[in-house]
DNA sequence: GCGACAG
DNA sequence: ATCTTGTCGC
């Protein structure tokens, strides 16, 4: 289990979340290096962002591994804006795979909007990470994708939400004698998310 | 009061 | 992220 302290912060995830996916990283190449995966697809964004740094790059940068960053909302950052004339890009998509690039001011592309399967509305907001080109992450993430969110991000999510909800769910358990693996925060921080 | 808001 | 209400498709 993971102890959280710093807050979360829009444009300071990395600070968050990353020393845990590093921790991962080390634990997985000390215990099992024959199972290291080739490339990372990680739940927030890679050059996508306020200092083009995200969390997929801060990741990727400490591990030396590809990593991809996979958003589910739009970070609205270098005059992308999620108004109607990006709902209407939305919109356009048409199978699954469809995308159209993320054009910040700077005239860079920071990312794909990917329909990521056929009966999906909202899209996904991939970005490169590390170690990694930007076509590649958006059809590496599509061929993840059996629902919206690519497999692994997805078993990640549920697997570690069923293991706090039975870890925290039974009185008498260590975890919950412990007292304090809640949030000390009001609402915006989660025990969870890793 | 209003807009913004990766997770 | 969490919470809530409602809808649609398999």
């Amino acid at each position: 289990m993971v102890h959280l302290k710093a807050p979360y912060v829009s444009g300071f995830l990395a600070f968050r979340e990353v020393p845990f996916l590093v921790e991962l990283v080390q634990r997985l190449q000390e215990k099992e290096p024959g199972f290291m995966p080739q490339v990372l697809l990680v739940d927030g964004n890679g050059v996508l962002h306020q200092r083009g740094f995200g969390v997929a790059c801060h990741l990727g940068v400490l591990t030396d591994l590809p990593c991809v960053g996979v958003a589910k909302k739009l970070l609205q950052v270098d005059g992308l804006e999620n108004n109607s004339l990006h709902k209407e890009k939305i919109m356009l998509l048409q199978a699954g795979g469809d995308t159209f690039p993320l054009m910040g001011n700077s005239g860079t592309v920071l990312g794909m909007a990917l329909k990521s399967h056929e009966h999906s509305t909202n899209p996904l907001y991939v970005s490169v990470g590390h170690r990694v080109s930007l076509e590649v992450a958006v059809r590496l993430t599509h061929h993840c994708c059996r629902f919206r969110i690519p497999e692994p991000i997805r078993q990640a999510d549920i697997r570690s939400r069923d293991y706090i909800r039975r870890t925290l769910g039974h009185p008498g358990s260590p975890a919950q004698r412990q007292e304090s693996l809640l949030p000390t925060e009001p609402s915006t921080t989660s025990p969870v998310s890793w």
